[in-house]
DNA sequence: TCGATGTGTGAACACGTATTCACATAGGGG
DNA sequence: CCCCTATGTGAATACGTGTTCACACATCGA
């Protein structure tokens, strides 16, 4: 019979604070902006009551000022089975809290359609971070309609902020090591074509054979996954006996790679055959694996998604730059 | 000379829209919002100029309504050392944008302070969810102060929606296989004490042996780490060679005690030395480990989580609902 | 004393949206 | 013709904040 129902509950507003304090509402939010006009006094009065009454100023509202910034960056990465993908993505976003960022992560791929990315640009956001390389270009048309800041990594895009591993040096490293050391029949366990990373590294290991004189006596497809890394190399070695070195697109294939060879074939590692990764994740170090592999440097690609981010937050029309990653050999015990 | 300082350009408003096709500003808004009152010509025509300008109503504005959610939810987490942390994070963040929220990742732990969950709260989440059981209780409070729903997993908090297995009873099943196979020297190898789910299954597994009439021979500290778990193990063993059963807290730590019981030790596992995990993540099923373990269902777990929330959302006055998973023993080729 | 400078303060505004309110128009039944 | 309902529509408002504007007041140098 009595009206009993109330209205939900609302955040508490620096209107009520104001009054609690008797002061006006501008002051309240001078009392919580550094560096403005407010007596001492007058201050402690108002965070006093804004403890009391569990008043934290509204960080939506904040972002809608003229030259107010959410601090949200959108940050869209690879599956969670891509180990390096996912170790970046944690230190990327370490990063980002670091420096007053709050990351929005989207991860997919397989959920992760592209119009999933384009309805997180509703928010305004302070940037979008690409790591990882199967989306399309018309993400970036998106974000510059919407003065979104976008920086890419894993995969270059002229014109556009990015990091990325110099993957075709890397794969030249790799071979380079293998030849050095009396290998002749190399193969190569890719991942999927979409990726840009996979066709570099293809590439750059075709080329670098070529280089040698050489050429690579078989090709295997995966996914980048510790499953089909094992299946591919499984077959391969089956039909290619006499392959003594596997380059493998990526560690966790190359993980796969390596209990193949050893369980389904019963081949030494190096002595009888050897195999070198990519990424040096940190499993890699593991004594089960004790992966020779090619650094993919996760420290220094996300201080300098950092650094672009800051410096284009500081200058809107800064032209766009490129960084390139080098790579380097890491010895363990697979080659 | 010329006023060469150019205002930053801003984002595109329904106000611009709304001008371009000659309609109000509200119409244009209406075009948007599904089930609005609006003849079907000028909506098109709407719809069209939004297009061509490259319009997206802003999310954050929109959050500011009365009535209006931000659709943000943040997401504090462990250690990506973790790997059951991390896989479940990311089932839950694809969980999350299923059901149209996106998730502000924290993880931690060691940059991650109480205060810059605190920090995080400036914003109108639609919910916090805690993953992993080292933050204190003073989370909850702010939470419950500025009106944010709080759910917890990995932990129970009376009073508060949590999803969480059962720890115990996990330990107990581990200590029930190994047993009945024979095995009457068990050992403990821990996690970090402040964690919750490392104590629970370290008070399961002394209470479980004393049901058996029999007490651990030793315990061991780790980190949940990999690292810790080869070092820790190698030393347990050194000094309690009797040892015929090691129980792991998680499963990266069981890794590495495998890894050290194999390499430093020589023991032939599980012929000479049983091991059991906890958590049953992805690479326990590998070839390299072929680990046997304790089932922490993760797909479940993040059912619930979900399950929680909308009810949750739909009912703010609701009590605090409390699930628990149960965990179940999974046979590979370490026991 | 006067003007200049520095400090403190509240009123007002802008941010971009969803929604309410008031009003118009049209159509149908009496 | 009039009343009533259903459907469109624009003006106005609320959401919660940071910041500008105008003004008051005190201090200081001349």
């Amino acid at each position: 019979m009595s009206g009993l129902k109330e209205t939900k509950p609302r955040r508490v507003t620096a209107q009520e604070v104001a009054q609690a304090a008797g002061v006006s509402r501008a002051a309240v939010s001078r009392a919580f902006t550094p560096g403005a006009y407010l007596s001492e006094d007058k201050k402690s009065r108002i965070l006093e009551a804004a403890q009391k009454l569990g008043y934290r100023p509204n960080a939506l509202a904040a972002g809608l000022q003229r030259k107010g910034r959410s601090n949200l960056v959108a940050v869209v990465t690879g599956d969670i089975a891509n180990q390096f993908d996912s170790e970046i993505r944690a230190k990327l976003n370490r990063g980002l809290n670091r420096i007053g960022k709050w990351s929005i992560v989207l991860e997919g791929p397989e959920d992760m359609s592209e119009e999933k990315i384009l309805e997180v640009l509703a928010y305004p956001l302070d940037a979008l971070i690409l790591r990882g390389g199967s989306v399309s270009e018309s993400v970036a048309f998106h974000c510059s309609q919407l003065n979104i800041p976008l920086i890419v990594s894993g995969r270059l895009m002229p014109g556009v902020d990015s990091v990325c591993c110099d993957n075709r040096q890397g794969a030249r490293i790799a071979v380079d090591q293998l030849v050095a050391s009396g290998r002749r029949n190399l193969a190569y366990v890719g991942g999927l074509n979409r990726l840009y990373s996979a066709r570099e590294r293809r590439q750059g290991f075709e080329t670098a054979l070529a280089a040698h004189g050489l050429a690579a006596v078989a090709f295997a497809k995966s996914d980048y996954s510790y499953a089909q890394g094992y299946e591919a190399t499984t077959k391969l070695l089956a039909e290619n006996p006499h392959v003594d070195g596997v380059f493998c697109s990526n560690d966790v294939v190359a993980m796969g790679a390596l209990a193949a060879a050893q369980q389904e074939h019963g081949r030494q590692v190096p002595e009888d055959l050897s195999i070198v990764g990519f990424d040096d994740i940190s499993m890699a170090s593991w004594p089960d694996f004790q992966l020779s592999t090619i650094k993919n440097d996760m420290d220094a690609t996300v201080e300098h998604i950092l650094r672009l981010l800051v410096e284009r937050l500081n200058d809107e029309d800064k032209v766009g730059e490129t960084v390139v990653i080098k790579p380097e050999f890491v010895p363990r015990q697979t080659h």
